[in-house]
RNA sequence: AGCAGGGUAGCGCAAUGGUAGCGCACCAGGCCGUUAACCUGGGGGUUGCGGGUUCGAGUCCCGCCCCUGCUGCCA
């Protein structure tokens, strides 16, 4: 038998006799001729079945397959730039098809589909060829995350899912019976990256987080990735340049090795060439200015109205949205106020209203997908914020233990991964950007 | 949680209070280069659930369930 190929690879054989094993995606059938558009998990590539040229049987076969039908191809690949497919351009010329097997009627048509259609066929969805090119950038996405941190000097200690209190008691946290005890599912990990840095100077954890916000918006997951770096003897300034660098790299090896994912995606690869340090660095206070000059700009008494922001006030998405706008890049807006912050987070030298806060807010309306800051070094100022926090002390003995054994500035990220990925192929909604996304009201499949 | 929109064939949609229809998919036939092919014919319905108004309800009224979009919260 001839030799299995990758469609993937498909340009390295041309003129040679293969074999390719697969699925069935499309079929036109035209009288004597079947046109076979067929993936298998690398690509798509379209096989071309003459009457004249093959078995009765065979032929027979190609005009019983239905939709998602398993089978063996054996033929010649040539190029044809009429063949559509991924990477298009090439076909192969069938000369013997063995069917593994015949699909059910299969409910996922070429046509158009509803969401929630779609989503409850969520495990047949991800073989439509958008999912799959999505799901594969994600893949790519999450190695060069790990490729560039394992490379700049950054230690993998992964930290616990199960903890035994919130990591930051502001948002709601999904309880489990941990033996009788209640216990939380880690909606971060770094808290212990803070402890980890005193025995590896770098580290990240990288893994699933879980927060119990009754958000229903296109950006929020119950169940998301997110990798942490943590970097001792690292302020502020330090820490956006790693975000920069990181970042451009992630961008750069996507559009290196998933091009013809981002093709099939229409993602416009121009705005992400430009992703390169630096990145614009604009202080909350310069943004609520250019926020405020916006506003003064518009003629839209809706988006008037919904840009109105106080000094002291988290920004919404509608902010970030008309924020980066102004920009072609990714921008960091740092300095928040403390109030709308986390307890951990370094005050301001000489503002104690303003923390050491940066957030990287993604171009084109796709807004925040990193959120860090400068840690609290000193132990009493670190004790003092839980007080006023209303957390409870016991928990955080060991957290402000490590205060006292060689206490440095040291500053951290955390950067979603479904939001990363939503930006770089352009996905309206967080939800295409997870194999199985968790929200609320869905847990199926 | 708030505001807005929606639920009709497997899927996407239509239907002044008066015989529930169209496209895709599916089945049968035709077609030698299709790009979500096309042509002819065919089968397929408890209109989300419960009540009410009416001679008559997919359509109007009340309650409930579910979905979508946006906002808040955040990565």
């Amino acid at each position: 038998m001839a030799d299995v190929i990758r469609i993937e690879e498909v340009s390295a054989h041309v003129g040679e006799t293969v074999a390719i094993k697969g699925w069935l995606y499309l079929k036109t059938g035209k009288g004597k001729l079947q046109f076979l558009r067929v993936r298998d998990g690398t690509g798509i590539i379209q096989a071309v079945v003459f009457k004249k040229d093959v078995p009765a049987e065979v032929f027979e076969a190609a005009r019983r397959l239905s939709q998602e039908s398993s089978l063996v191809m054996t033929g010649t690949i040539r190029a044809d730039p009429r063949a559509p497919g991924i990477p298009g351009g090439y076909e192969l010329g069938v000369d013997d098809l063995q069917i593994v097997q015949v699909a059910d009627e299969y409910p996922i048509t070429p046509k158009e589909h509803g969401v929630e259609f779609l989503q409850d066929h969520r495990h047949l969805w991800i073989r439509s060829s958008r999912q799959w090119a999505i799901l594969r950038v994600r893949a790519t996405v999450i190695m060069a995350i790990r490729d560039w941190l394992d490379s700049n000097g950054y230690v993998n200690v992964d930290t616990p899912i199960l903890t035994p209190a919130a990591g930051e008691g502001t948002t709601t946290l999904f309880e489990v019976d941990y033996f009788g005890q209640p216990t939380y599912l880690a909606q971060t990990g770094q808290l212990y990256n803070e402890a980890d840095i005193y025995s590896f100077g770098k580290v990240y954890c990288f893994g699933p987080t879980f927060r119990a916000e009754k958000s229903k918006t296109r950006r929020h997951l119950t169940e998301f990735w997110m990798v942490e770096p943590e970097v001792a003897f690292c302020d502020l300034d330090d820490l956006m340049g790693i975000e920069e660098e990181f970042v451009s790299h992630i961008v750069r090896r996507t559009l290196e090795e998933r091009g013809p994912e981002l093709g099939l995606l229409e993602r416009d690869t121009s705005a992400l060439e430009r992703v390169e340090p630096p990145f614009p660095r604009i202080s909350y206070d310069e943004a609520l200015e250019k926020l405020a000059a916006i506003r003064a700009e518009t003629q839209d008494p809706v988006l008037k109205e919904a840009l109105a922001l106080e000094w002291g006030s988290d920004f919404g998405s509608p902010h970030e949205t008309a924020l980066t706008k102004l920009y072609d890049k990714p921008v960091f807006v740092y300095g928040y106020p403390t109030a709308c912050k986390a307890f951990y987070m370094e005050p301001w030298p000489g503002r104690p209203e303003v923390s050491k806060s940066v957030d990287l807010l993604a171009p084109e309306g796709f807004g925040e997908i990193i959120g860090g800051s400068e840690r609290i070094s000193d132990p009493a100022l670190l004790e003092q914020r839980i007080r006023e926090h209303d957390l409870p002390p016991e928990a955080f003995t060991w957290y402000v233990d490590l205060r006292k054994f060689g206490s440095v500035p040291h500053s951290g990220f955390g950067l979603g991964v479904e939001r990363t990925v939503a930006w770089i192929t352009g996905t309206r909604h967080i939800r295409e950007t997870s194999p199985y996304p968790r929200m609320l009201n869905r847990i199926y499949p």
